[in-house]
DNA sequence: ATCATTGCTATACGGCGTTCACAATATATA
DNA sequence: TATATATTGTGAACGCCGTATAGCAATGAT
């Protein structure tokens, strides 16, 4: 990332990259995601198909490499939407949190099923996941959020007996690095805060709301207002 | 449904009907959602791909067709699951019916993808939906639990300020005939329901949760005691 | 000025959905 | 029973697709 463009040929091999990331984005933005072919990319580009292979091996590759940058600017938008709210009020960063969530994924349909659902015709993801690193900035920002209200949010849920044992130890160790004190309940929050915003969100992206909800939106809000309140938090309806 | 049969060849033709479906069910299964092609359907039928045609009219016909069937299965397991608790339990109604949502999708995770997920490349679902009659069982049933947990619940959400007008006229209309007293509120609240089961479900399915929690299960169990909770009942422990 | 590397084209292979002309078969009719 | 009709299948073709390989042109380094 930002690193020193040194030859032409570098120059020019970048762009070119970047040109063939961003027509597969326009393609998919406008046809969906299984319009990622390369034949198309090539011909809107002037270029053949086999062109293509001198910058990615393969095209479940390309994907890879879009579904990386997309979540990567996903987790950017979050990490922005966090810091639009004081650092002190945990309540206010959950709802701006899971508003910036359900507008970008209202926003960028495609890109949310590129990276949420099956990318695209018969791509198989790599080994080590595609996306970790965007994956992990996503999920830390919430469990920060989560940390900072858990002193407030533990009361309610006291029932709860998760161990570390229940999670990743990799992830488990992230964790407990960037939150010593957490116990493993928060972090079963903060996943489940997760699973609460996407819910809503993935139905209505892939249209199942639409036939009986006419604002979604409103739906979504009620349901934020309720899980802010699952944190701990008793407020007004500050929001919209 | 349930139609004589009555020439030889009607026999004949819904036999066919019923192991193209299979076939395609099979492959699915085994490989993915994108598996299901007419050729290789047609290969391992013995048939030629043209030989489908005089049954589905086109590939995305055939993917409805797989979408309806699936879907209705889906319903008719979910209806099980309330009808195996108590009718005056909707606590244990609504617990049996998160527990069933998410073991059927664990157990046929294709099947889900082709429900709720992009069902297979480039298909693109007809006018009026695919499912509506499936879709809407399935919503009816939670409608139902949720609108007879609705006297429990209801003091926990009186903040909420929905109209019918929220909803979609045809859908508010075909609920406030089986429900004539239950307000817009404890619709919401019931499709919020089920965007807090689906949450979690599809978030594992896509493999959005494994890197993390080793037991989405038991993540899932917290999250359905809690929803219970908000649906105006204080139980212990009493599933698993 | 020479030579290796790189970016690209051209071509080919097999797979896909779909269509069409045609043969074989089963049904319905006279 | 003999004939006409509808249905179900084949096989070849078209234009897509991802991918692999060979060769050509231009660029960059020596």
């Amino acid at each position: 990332m930002g690193e020193v463009t040194q030859s032409r040929r570098m120059r020019l091999r970048e762009a070119t990259t970047a040109e063939i990331k961003a027509t597969a984005l326009k393609h998919m933005a406008s046809s969906g995601t299984a319009a990622i072919s390369l034949r198309a990319i090539a011909r809107d580009m002037g270029m053949t198909a086999g062109a293509i292979y001198s910058y990615f091996d393969t095209r479940d590759n390309l994907v890879s490499v879009l579904i990386a940058d997309v979540y990567n600017a996903l987790a950017g938008t979050l990490e922005a939407a966090r810091d639009s709210r004081p650092h002190d009020d945990p309540a206010a960063q959950i709802l701006a949190y899971g508003q910036a969530y359900r507008d970008w994924a209202v926003a960028n349909p495609e890109e949310f099923r590129l990276v949420y659902g099956d990318p695209v015709p018969d791509y198989q993801p790599p080994e080590g996941g595609v996306a970790a690193e965007a994956e992990h900035r996503a999920c830390a920002v919430l469990t920060g959020i989560v940390a900072a209200a858990w002193p407030k949010a533990q009361h309610l849920h006291i029932g709860s007996d998760h161990t570390w044992s229940d999670f990743d130890p990799g992830f488990a160790g992230l964790i407990r690095e960037s939150f010593p004190d957490l116990p493993p309940a928060a972090v079963a929050l903060s996943l489940r805060v997760w699973g609460r915003m996407h819910g809503l969100v993935s139905l209505e992206v892939y249209g199942h709301l639409r036939p009986q909800v006419s604002d979604p939106a409103k739906l979504y809000r009620a349901e934020m207002m309720d899980l802010s309140k699952s944190l701990g938090h008793v407020l007004v309806d500050e929001a919209h």
